[in-house]
RNA sequence: GCUCUCGUAGUUCAAUGGACAGAACAAAUCUCUUCUAAGGAUUUAAUGUAGGUUCGAUUCCUACCGAGAGCACCA
């Protein structure tokens, strides 16, 4: 019995009274009281046949008369028309669930190629790239979920101005890290036209490998990066297929830009610039090749495209980035579609919003940005002492710390910025991380006390807990499609409470029903903090 | 100045054009001889302003006020 089936239903029965059937609108009530299915036909449909909405709507529910799995129907509020499901309906969705985990088939084979995190070498993973990893990474599940083969990116700058700053500050003091290096580096560029000058050389030196010493300083520190990148990514649960560094595109992104030159696509702008003119797509111009001759961003990701399609013959990729440059994006999306218009039709880019402090951006530039590492250690102490009582293992007080933090980073829609309290992101009440994974633990040691083998059936009744349940698949297909993982947070959050309020109100060890009904939600909670990437200890 | 995004309880966030705008935090009260009290129960509080479209608007349109981002060689 799903959405479909109901619509068909109501389509029927106004078929019957010989209305036009127009489109039924059919939902799921927010209100609880108000069935497992709603619609307003009535109410659209009472305008054009005359008549007053809730009369129309009794008419319908004549019409419709007795139908399989549904209980009852009746005609509340204005002229809602509700439904009201069967228990065996319910029970056999919740046999299917323990069997399939709410998994669904609508990307089944389909080849995904997912980029997210793009850190920069040289400089910190800092929260702002835990926030784009966790998001990244919610969504490659949720799509992998749907039966997708998921190919994970992630793009590090290696050249262009940002790692000549940090290779500067570097040369003028080796004892600086490299994250101070940069910030020394991006001060200096902006105190004199020397400096400038200096470190837009050093920057077409490191693109040209022509200087030894500059070389060596740069492989150390590409190395001492990714070294560093791969221990966060562990850490985080993450991992990439493929790592593709913006130095491999420069080639690639040259060809296709000359080429859109020769037809037309680009233009010679000042100072021999090669640029795109947005205005005729009502967007603005951009650079692509800049006027030392090297590709900007935009080119690059031209490039980038095609080395994607190169490596995985993907049907549809997927960047994820932060939406400070999503109008760039815009700008180079129509320029793709002049030059790969096949790529482009496969490209979705998604921008989320920014980690804020209170009291403004956080920048990497300036040096205010906390590291990944630092906000994992510090939250992970806390846990730490909140749990130094129960003898749990290492690995738990990380785990709970770093569900914390995706929590704190997926509960919200993904475009608004999160302003960042750290106070809050720690707590575990309420909406937390851990009121979720301690749900979880709950509920399976409840599993390993049960004095009974689980059994679907006999169930006294059909509660809320039970309908909710069934809503899983629903809600993934939701999440998925709208590239939206806060769905699934705010689902789990729901659920949980709805569980916490079942095992504060029954014993459930000793009844088969209870128990089943237990591991359904167990289920479900599981895969759907696998979901969120965050992982589910069985103790805590 | 132009373009884009966004204004919802004291705070941080929800709400395919639908029923009484939901949570959480903060505050108050109650609740462990029962399977994990990081739990459960109860109480208070909000759609920036002015219009419009609609049976019905937090949602769509217009103007204004306010915030943020972008607007030629950084990403």
């Amino acid at each position: 019995m799903v959405k479909e089936e109901v619509k068909k239903i109501i389509q029927k029965a106004l078929e019957k009274m010989g209305a036009e059937a127009s489109e039924a609108l059919v939902e799921v009530p927010k209100e609880k009281t108000h069935g497992d299915y709603s619609s307003n036909v009535a109410l659209a449909l009472s305008k054009k046949l005359g008549k007053n909405p809730i009369e129309v709507a009794q008419e319908i529910v004549a019409k419709i008369g007795e139908q399989k799995n549904i209980e009852k129907i009746e005609v509340a509020g204005p002229g809602f028309i509700n439904f009201y499901l069967s228990r065996e309906f319910f029970v056999g969705e919740l046999k299917k669930i323990n069997k399939n985990f709410g998994k669904n088939v609508s990307l089944k084979n389909k080849k995904i190629i997912i980029e997210y995190t793009d850190p920069n070498i040289l400089k910190e993973f800092h929260i702002g790239h835990l926030m784009s990893n966790a998001i990244g990474e919610s969504i490659s599940r949720l799509i992998e979920f749907g039966g997708a083969k998921v190919k994970r990116t992630t793009w590090q700058s290696d050249v262009g101005l940002g790692i000549a700053k940090a290779v500067y500050g570097k040369m003028r003091n080796s004892l600086y890290s490299w994250q101070d290096a940069y910030v020394f580096g991006t001060k200096s560029y902006e105190e004199s036209e020397a400096n400038k000058k200096e470190i837009v050389m050093l920057n077409k030196k490191i693109f040209e490998r022509s200087d030894k010493a500059v070389n060596k300083l740069y492989d150390e520190g590409k190395k001492w990066s990714l070294k560093y990148f791969d221990a966060i990514y562990k850490k985080l649960g993450t991992h990439f297929d493929y790592l593709i560094f913006e130095s491999e595109a420069v080639d690639l992104a040259k060809k296709i830009v000359q080429e859109g030159l020769k037809n037309g696509v680009f233009q010679t702008g000042e100072n021999g610039a090669i640029i795109f003119k947005g205005e005729k797509f009502g967007l603005h111009t951009r650079v692509f090749i800049n006027s030392e001759g090297l590709p900007t961003y935009e080119a690059k990701e031209l490039g980038l495209a095609k080395i994607k399609y190169g490596k995985y013959k993907y049907d549809k990729s997927v960047i994820i980035t932060g939406n400070d440059i999503n109008e760039y994006f815009k700008v180079l999306l129509c320029a793709m579609k002049e030059m790969l218009p096949e790529l482009e039709a496969k490209t979705k880019h998604i921008g989320h919003g920014n980690m804020r402090l209170p009291e403004g951006k956080m920048s990497s530039r300036s040096g205010t940005a906390m590291t990944a590492e630092s906000l994992i250690e510090k939250v992970k102490e806390l846990v730490v002492e909140k749990t130094k009582d129960r003898a749990l293992d290492k690995n738990v007080d990380e785990q709970i710390a770093i569900g914390a933090i995706k929590y704190s980073i997926l509960k919200q829609s993904i475009g608004s910025d999160i302003i960042y309290d750290f106070e809050k992101s720690i707590s575990f009440e309420g909406d937390s991380g851990p009121y979720l994974q301690y749900s979880y633990a709950r509920a399976t040691s409840v599993l390993r006390k049960a004095t009974v083998k689980p059994l679907l059936a006999g169930a006294p009744e059909i509660g809320s807990l039970e309908k909710l349940l069934t809503h899983f698949p629903k809600i993934v297909a939701k999440a998925t499609d709208e590239y939206e993982p806060h769905y699934i947070v705010l689902y789990l959050t729901e659920l949980a409470r709805e569980f916490n309020n079942y095992y504060a109100h029954h014993t459930i060890a000793d009844s088969p029903y209870r128990v089943a009904l237990t591991q359904a939600f167990s289920i479900i909670m599981k895969n759907g903090l696998w979901l969120l990437g965050i992982e589910a200890p069985e103790k805590m």
